[in-house]
DNA sequence: CGGCCGGTTGAATCTCTTCAACGTCCGTGG
DNA sequence: CCACGGACGTTGAAGAGATTCAACCGGCCG
C-alpha cells in the first residue's frame, strides 16, 4: 500500500484505492494510472442495479472496490443461475468484446471504477503485462467456475449450503487469514440469491440453513448476519 | 489451409496439421512454428488414457488434433464430475502454472501435439499475439463452463440430455455449418460419461435417451452411433 | 394501517436415485 | 471351440431427496 509513498504522480485516488496493487491496476505504472485516471470514474452501485446486461452493448468496463457483484444467466422461461460471484478488486467485463456474455448486478452495495472499453484496450497494446493480468484472473474465474460445476453437479442440498458459507467466509474479507478457524460474516446475498447460484429453491436453502444452525454449525442473527465458529466443522459438511 | 504453400519454411508436420491455423498455432511465424516443432512430439492416446492429472505436476502443454478430450475433477469421495469436453484445435494444459486444476483424459482417440512448457513460455516473451490467443481460449472456456452451470443448476434431467446431444452435434465436427438442421455423429463418450458430465446417474441418461428415441428425437444405433433428423426440434428440448 | 418483500415451516408431490436383474458384446483362457 | 467374466447398456420397482404449494411471521415503506 505505501509503494507510491514517494510517488506523487500517482493520483489521488488511486493512491487511495483498496485495489491499486492488486487485480489489473497492479500492472500499471504511474504514468499509465494517471493516463487511465483521467478516464474513468468511481461510482456506487445499490443492491440490485446492473453493472452489465446478458447479451447487451456495453462499452466500459470496472474494477470492482467494495462490494460483492453476482454474474448471473437466465434461461428463455424465466429459471436463472448464478455463473459466479465477483470481490474486489476483480475486473469485471469481457475483454475484447461489447458484448457481456453475463449479467452483472451489485448484490451488496458495490463502489466501482469504471472507464471505458477503447482506454483499456490502447493500454494493453503497450503494456503486456495487463494482458497477463487479464489472463491470471480468467485463469482464476475458470478454476473456481469448474470447482462450481462439481457444487452443482455432484453434491446434495446441505453440501451445496455448506460450500456456498464456505465459499463467503473465505472471500468476503480480503484481509483476514487463511489459517483462522473462525469467521463472521454478512451474508451478500438474498435467500433466493443463494438458491439461484446453488441450483435449489429458496425453501430448500432455507432448511438446511437452520439444519446447520440446530446441529451448532453455523449462528445466525438477522437473518444475515452469519458466525461460523469453526471452519473445519463447516469444510467436513462440503462433502 | 494454403497460406503455408509457398513457404518452404513451415515444417511439414504443421503444414499437414488441421489446427495450423486454428488455436495458438495460429498466432506463430513460420519461424516460431520451426522452433517450437523442434521441441513438439505427435502423439496418439487411447480412450481412457490421461493427458494431464489433478493437482499433479505437469511439464507439457499439448494442442489436440483429433479427437475428444474430457476434463474432470472428483470429490474426496470418489464423486466424479466432468467440467469440460475439449475437441481440435484447443490448447491443453494450465498456463503460467506447473499444476493442472483438472484431470484431461482421452475420451476417443486423441492425437495431440506435446512440447515443454518452457518452450511456450519463451515464445510467450516475445510475441504477444500468443498471449492474446490463449486469452482468448481461456475466455470461450470461461463461456462454456458458465454455460454449463445453467444446464446443470437449473435444467431438468430430460433438457440436460438434450443439450449434451446438442453440444456434441454442433462440436464434434468442426466442419460442419452452423445452419444445416441434421446432424450424424458417434458419441465420444459413455453413458457413465455422459452422466458425469450431467450431474445425474447412468440409469437416468439411459431412460432419457431412450425416451428422446421413442419421442422420434433422435435415432440410436449400436448405442453410439446417433442421428438427429432436426436440431430445431432437439433444441427444443433444452429449456 | 395495509401491503409487500424476505424468510421460515409443514405437508403432499414428483423427479431422480438406488438397488436389482437382465441383455449384449468382446476378449481370454481352458 | 465354447465357456467364462467383465464392461457397457437398458429396464423395472422401491425409495429418498428436493420441489411445490400453502400458510405464516416480522419488518419496512408508502
Amino acid at each position: 500500500m505505501s509503494k507510491d509513498i514517494h510517488n506523487s504522480n500517482v493520483p489521488r485516488v488511486c493512491a487511495a484505492c483498496e485495489a491499486r496493487h492488486r487485480g489489473i491496476c497492479g500492472a500499471m505504472t504511474p504514468d499509465e494510472l494517471v493516463a487511465m485516471s483521467k478516464h474513468s470514474r468511481q461510482s456506487r452501485f445499490a443492491p440490485g442495479e446492473a453493472l452489465l446486461a446478458e447479451s447487451a452493448e456495453s462499452t466500459t468496463y470496472a474494477n470492482i472496490m467494495r462490494g460483492v457483484v453476482k454474474l448471473s444467466k437466465m434461461l428463455s422461461d424465466g429459471r436463472q443461475q448464478l455463473v459466479g460471484l465477483q470481490f474486489a478488486p476483480d475486473f469485471l467485463g469481457r475483454p475484447f468484446a461489447s458484448e457481456s456474455p453475463v449479467t452483472a448486478e451489485a448484490a451488496s452495495t458495490v463502489e466501482a471504477c469504471r472507464f471505458p472499453r477503447a482506454a483499456l484496450e490502447n493500454l494493453i497494446l503497450h503494456n503486456p503485462d495487463l494482458e497477463r493480468r487479464l489472463l491470471e484472473q480468467t485463469l482464476k474465474e475458470l478454476d473456481e467456475a469448474r470447482d462450481w460445476m462439481v457444487t452443482l453437479g455432484r453434491k446434495t442440498a446441505s453440501e451445496k449450503v455448506a460450500s456456498f458459507l464456505f465459499l463467503i467466509a473465505t472471500h468476503i474479507d480480503p484481509l483476514r487469514s487463511a489459517t483462522m478457524h473462525k469467521a463472521a460474516f454478512d451474508l451478500p446475498l438474498t435467500r433466493s440469491d443463494i438458491a439461484d447460484f446453488l441450483g435449489l429453491t429458496v425453501e430448500t436453502v432455507s432448511r438446511q440453513l437452520t439444519r446447520l444452525r440446530t446441529d451448532n454449525i453455523i449462528e445466525i442473527t438477522n437473518n444475515r448476519h452469519v458466525v461460523v465458529p469453526d471452519l473445519d466443522a463447516l469444510s467436513d459438511r462440503m462433502g
